[in-house]
DNA sequence: AACGGATTTGTGAGCGGTCACAATGAGCGA
DNA sequence: TCGCTCATTGTGACCGCTCACAAATCCGTT
């Protein structure tokens, strides 16, 4: 009998690693420091009013255990949150894998954890429960927002949860002040339509990529370039994301003389398009001139390579997250923007038509060797936009293909 | 005095919503289930020993009330392990991107929350500092080690962390009995290279991807097949991952008439190679053959549409979610395998070499309208291979272009 | 009807951190 | 020296869940 009274001491729960607890605790740093574990606490949030030596003293003490504060029990106990979760139904298309990019960047350099979660297309209610079952009760969520999943899961978060989102260009002012960021993707559509009407092309055609929301921002830009110049405005093509649809479309048009233009929705789209010229003996730019949007990696390498407009979705990516940061009342120092710009990056997709008499086969061939073609310098596009495109230094260094 | 020994009572901390809480306790569904927490927590871990009727009403009050088990809650207790770290350098790249989404799918299937981290290349302490920060004491971990800090990643996991990793082919029976998958690129280089050995070249040149390792399989599956078809080995050039590698390489060798085929270690340096012949106004596959790695969604739009290996990394990274979950002890019925095999897509940036007088344009052009070039049928390429490859249905809905 | 074993359910403690509040020490004017 | 305020530190409870173990219930035997 007496030898129930002392019992076992618990068995430690937590993963052990030769004999040395896998994760430290606030209370054995507290030991170790000979303080509190209040005020380990304190120290590692950051609060004030801890006296300078003892700080010293816990933070000493920290990195001779190896201490590392758990994250659930932080978020359990209801301390500040530190984990973003991204809801997108995409994650390897250009903008998508881009802004994740970004995403994660941010996070990381500011500490937070990153989770993604794809939400399939379906019923409102299964939306619904999808966004429900990503919510951590102590985390944060973004959402890319760029098509109907995307859509209905930003509708779908219960208010109370810190969001932020990507989103299409919103109308009117309907944005401002909501912790969202967006493109400027209509002066993109704009800016290609007019560098192409520049060329000498009487019209541009628009192949669109989905359209969604009432604002179709692109398709928008692009009419208004067209009416702006008194160009005729075509009917509006409907595609899909990826180049298949691109090349579908670029079948049923190859015997159309009439397109001597086409911008695409982004350059996935023109590709597949361009790719369906070939195949039916269009030569691209000679015959047809192609624009894309986006700026995706391959495009410099593609044949041809494309002309197309810049869209950052990974410096967007980070402007999504430090939205989320303000939202969760970090502030930092200055305003958040919300919309961010794009340029246009001349390649040799583009141009002029085949029965301008403004510019020969000389004009082309300089095209070709990737110097700044010279049609109409300024006239509607802005040439400096363009050179800029070369100072931007990332993975895809351009060599000038 | 007295007035102080009723106390408030403690504001709640969570997240409140219209005067309801945010976040249901399994407390609460213990109440409204008229039975214990301790039940509740029996019942959604799936523990036997609860009488039929008990479980019903438990999860009756489960869907009454909307509960959800708090995952940090739940990892804080020692729970079963339900969520995964992606620990990998990049997030755009075809293998990379690929095997994340297959991941996530995986995850999601299993209701485990998926996190991703990258890691910068660096100094092995700033590496390992990484992994330690990116480890959840109650977490798994899933290595992409593609690459040196991928590597260096898997390397400073500390044991006792559940971890799964993707790796290249490791070199004789290293991989046996560990977390690992891998595909068979070695096989990859092999089938293509014999395929344009079996097209008439005299041999195959080879544009590497990095090679971190000493296994280097692809290399040894090319050089090997030349070695069995008695054809000269020429020098290995090594590349980096992208595009713009591919076309360096491409402008030094453009000159160079020895060089009538040659097999690129991915699709991006594929593309790059084939970009920078034809600014040097040498035609694929009319003067030379090209032959990529991986079938990346672009590579049948490419132009020319991309001969390549297809190499499921979606599948990779489903497999490699599996193996994690047979390190956690959840056993799946069937042992999980490790290494994935692939497949030859024929499309048309490759085809006999100019000089060879065994084809004639003939063969070429109907190499060009996509159906599978006859040369040496079965000689060293598997025909039913090649045909099999129009099944999968995916994104990228081939549209034989 | 009483008994033993297996099945089902309940209780107490603790995971690692935070909050609220109490307690202690230091600084300073009266 | 006392009393007061402010800065600093400590204690108790709890977040939502799981563990270990105890208690209660069921059921076929004897």
């Amino acid at each position: 009998m007496t030898g129930h009274l002392d019992r076992q001491p618990r068995r430690p729960r937590a993963r052990e690693l030769n004999g040395r607890r896998a994760s430290v605790s606030i209370r054995e740093v507290a030991r170790e420091a000979s303080v509190s574990y209040q005020t380990v606490s304190r120290v590692i949030n950051e609060s004030a009013n801890v006296k300078p030596s003892t700080r010293e003293a816990v933070l000493d003490a920290i990195s001779r255990l190896g201490f590392r504060p758990n994250r659930a029990a932080r978020a359990l106990a209801g301390g500040p949150v530190q984990s973003v979760t991204v809801l997108t139904a995409d994650t390897r298309r250009h903008g998508y894998a881009a802004a994740l990019e970004g995403i994660e960047e941010a996070s990381r350099a500011a500490g937070f954890a990153m989770g993604v979660r794809v939400v399939e297309s379906g019923t409102p209610s299964s939306v619904r429960d999808a966004v429900e079952r990503a919510i951590e009760p102590a985390g944060a969520l973004i959402v890319i927002a760029y098509d109907p999943p995307g859509i209905a899961a930003l509708d779908a978060i219960p208010p109370g949860v810190p969001t932020a989102a990507i989103v299409e260009t919103p109308s009117g002012n309907e944005g401002v002040g909501k912790p969202w960021v967006w493109i400027d993707d209509g002066k993109s559509a704009r800016s290609a339509t007019e560098y192409l009407l520049s060329l000498g092309h009487q019209t541009v055609h628009y192949l669109s990529i989905p359209i969604w929301t009432a604002t179709r921002t692109r398709a928008v830009g692009w009419q208004s370039a067209l009416e702006d110049a008194g160009a005729a405005v075509p009917e509006l093509l409907q595609g899909g994301w990826g180049p298949e649809s691109g090349y579908e479309v670029g079948e049923r048009l190859a015997r159309d003389p009439d397109v001597t233009a086409m911008l695409c929705g982004n350059d996935d789209l023109a590709m597949g398009f361009i790719r369906a010229m070939n195949k039916a003996g269009r030569a691209v730019p000679d015959d047809i001139s192609v624009v894309g949007i986006d700026d995706s990696p391959l495009a410099p390498f593609y044949n041809p390579p494309l002309t197309t407009v810049r869209q950052d979705f990974q410096v967007l990516g980070r402007m999504c997250f430090a939205k989320l940061l303000s939202v969760l009342g970090r502030e930092t120092d200055k305003e958040v923007p919300s919309c961010l710009g794009t340029e246009l990056v001349i390649r040799e997709s583009a141009g002029p038509p085949k029965q301008s008499s403004r510019r020969g086969q000389s004009a082309r061939r300089s095209a070709l060797a990737n110097s700044v073609p010279g049609p109409d310098p300024g006239r509607h596009h802005n040439e400096k936009e363009a050179i800029t495109t070369t100072r931007k230094e990332n993975r895809n260094k351009e060599t000038t293909p």
